[in-house]
RNA sequence: AGUUCCAUUGUGUAAAGGUAGCACAACUGAUUUUGGUUCAGUUAGUCUAGGUUCGAAUCCUGGUGGAACUACCA
């Protein structure tokens, strides 16, 4: 049997392209972020996208720096932007920016000018909106749309030199002021702004637009397929016109559907807004959906890759669950990290038939679904700390965990069993007695006793002490995107909760920023980029899925 | 209101006129020294009304519902 998997839309249409002999055979595609802000996790789709179908059908993908705005746009986002990618598991086969076309593109204008396509309008923004029309109303040319050649040429010139105040003329398309497309009611094609840019510092003061200088820029570098979100769909008939107009290579842009995610925004705008006014710790903050943040908190590369993959890619609206998202993160997790032991709400655990002293090592396996992981030397002694709710005094009918006269096995080391509970004046449990039966020991096992449940723990003079970070989803509401105004209204207040010293086993102090642990029965944690040797951070990547807690809701 | 795009289980996607399938989620059960993992299984879907056809999720028409477009942003 052929495992023939489903071709999604882009790639039926790249292999019709292909089976027409279109383009030579070639394919080649790109990935054009504005460098104004950090790369999310719907930008992770489109890298995936752009990538993974060059490399499907053996084709390139460019990484092209959409930098006509001088205003927003900065060199660290450059750099955030291309370190993303890299992390993501792609190279770029050419790497370009928009502003080194910007002589090409003002040619392409005076190309235009020539051939009476394009004129310069001196009239004000709101002049221009006003005459603009609206949907399903014509708008109105202006009187300056009839300039000759000759005079559009020596004004558009003037323009470049810097005669003119920032505003003071714009140049336009000449194509149709009562079209319905807004977008083909005479565009703008290129403003002034005396402004720094991040490349090329002062060498323009007008710049291009979008419109003028996307659609060339693809066709300059011989893009086949140029990919992007369907907001853009109206900017296709506009897109084609220029190619036409300007008789330059024929790339064809093609929509596809913006990738949404539950309780999480993607705007930039908004981004910006939750960094800016502190909601956030920066836009790596494990909370936000960008790339940087995502990966801080412990996500994989390939989990990503893996989810891109899985979600496709379509044109209908969607709203893809997190849940998936943190499937795809589980199930690489699940395969890579080793398990470790750490207790977050500790609670003391006495072994009174175990002997005084130094206690011994036990032999444990790292990771089951790994055999290549080794094995590491695990302290256990006559004190331990254990989780607070592994012990019940009352427990309900399925606890399979510690309760009085109750059996359990310790992870990796003996079955122990709940004897007397100590508690202070106000009634809270403060220490556990419990006795052990030493034939029970983890590996040879001769006591023929089977219990249900197994705990973890963390011996208390061996135990090391960090700081643990949990994270839940920043917004409270379902789809954050469609409410406007204030953040505040919707944010989890519980988004983030610290533990600032939880007890962790002796080995887990060496571990460096990045590594990834499942600490058992709580979750995959990962090392944090603020760490240190004296403190470390712990960040909750993900939980893992809970039975007790489905058991619970059922009662 | 005009133009354009879209509509398949709770969610995301397949089925190019011929058995509505996959993954997540949910639910059963088995295995398990993690209430994890793994394995087996169950529930659940073509927006609506017509038309074309031997046969329609697919093609056509009308309706309904949703989205995008009215920046000197991209």
């Amino acid at each position: 049997m052929s495992e023939e998997k489903s071709l999604n839309f882009l790639e039926e249409i790249i292999e019709q392209d292909l089976a027409e002999g279109k383009n030579g055979g070639r394919v080649h595609t790109r990935f054009p972020p504005e460098p104004n802000g950090y790369l999310h996790i719907g930008h992770a789709t489109s890298i995936c996208l752009n990538f993974g179908l060059a490399r499907k059908y053996n084709g390139k993908c460019n990484l092209r720096f959409d930098d006509t705005n001088p205003i927003t746009e900065e060199t660290e986002y450059v750099e955030s932007i291309m370190n993303d990618v890299k992390w993501l598991g792609f190279e770029w086969d050419e790497l370009h920016f928009t502003s080194d076309y910007f002589g090409q593109l003002h040619d392409y204008a005076v190309a235009l000018i020539k051939k009476g396509l394009a004129y310069v309008d001196d009239s004000s923004v709101e002049e221009i909106a006003a005459t603009k029309g609206d949907i399903g109303v014509p708008g109105k040319e202006t009187p300056y749309r009839n300039r000759s050649v000759e005079e559009n040429l020596q004004l558009f010139e003037e323009m470049r030199q810097g005669k003119y105040p920032d505003g003071a003329k714009v140049l336009r398309a000449k194509i149709d002021m009562a079209h319905p497309n807004l977008l083909m009611r005479d565009p703008l094609l290129y403003r002034i702004k005396h402004a720094h840019h991040h490349r090329t510092g002062n060498t323009w003061c007008i710049y291009p637009m979008y419109d003028f200088a996307h659609g060339q820029s693809d066709s300059l570098e011989q893009i086949t397929h140029s990919i992007c979100t369907l907001e853009f769909i109206h900017h296709r008939p506009l897109y084609d016109w220029f190619i036409e107009k300007l008789e330059i290579f024929p790339s064809h842009q093609y929509e596809f559907a913006r990738r949404n995610l539950s309780y999480t925004v993607m705007s930039k705008r908004k981004l910006l807004k939750l960094v800016t006014d502190k909601y956030v710790s920066g836009w790596d903050d494990p909370r936000m959906p960008t790339v940087s943040g995502i990966r801080r908190r412990g996500f994989t590369a390939e989990s990503i890759r893996n989810f891109c993959d899985r979600i496709g890619v379509a044109k209908r609206d969607n709203v893809t669950d997190m849940s998936l998202m943190e499937f795809f993160v589980r199930e690489d997790l699940n395969k890579k990290a080793n398990r470790v032991m750490a207790v977050l709400d500790p609670v003391k655990l006495v072994i009174t038939n175990y002997p005084e002293g130094n206690g011994e090592m036990l032999h444990c396996e790292n990771n089951p679904e790994d055999p290549a992981a080794g094995f590491r030397e695990l302290p256990f002694s006559r004190e331990l700390w254990i989780e607070r709710d592994d012990f019940m005094e009352n427990p309900p009918k399925k606890y399979f965990r510690l309760a009085p006269g109750q059996m359990v096995r310790l992870k990796h080391g003996y079955i122990i069993k709940a004897e007397e509970v100590i508690k202070d004046t106000e009634g809270n449990v403060t220490e556990i007695h419990c006795t052990y039966i030493p034939e029970s020991k983890s590996g040879n096992d001769t006591s023929g006793i089977n219990v249900k449940g197994t705990i973890h723990w963390v011996s208390a003079p061996h135990a090391k002490t960090a700081e643990i970070r949990m994270y839940d989803r920043l917004f409270r509401v379902e789809d954050p995107s469609s409410e406007d105004g204030d953040f505040r209204d919707f944010i989890n207040p519980d988004s983030l909760k610290v533990i600032p010293t939880a007890y962790i086993e002796p080995a887990l102090a060496e571990a460096k920023a990045g590594d990834t642990f499942q600490f058992l029965r709580l979750g995959y944690f990962c090392v944090d980029t603020d760490t240190t040797a004296d403190h470390l951070i712990f960040n909750r990547t993900v939980t893992l899925k809970d039975g007790w807690a489905k058991e619970q809701k059922k009662a």
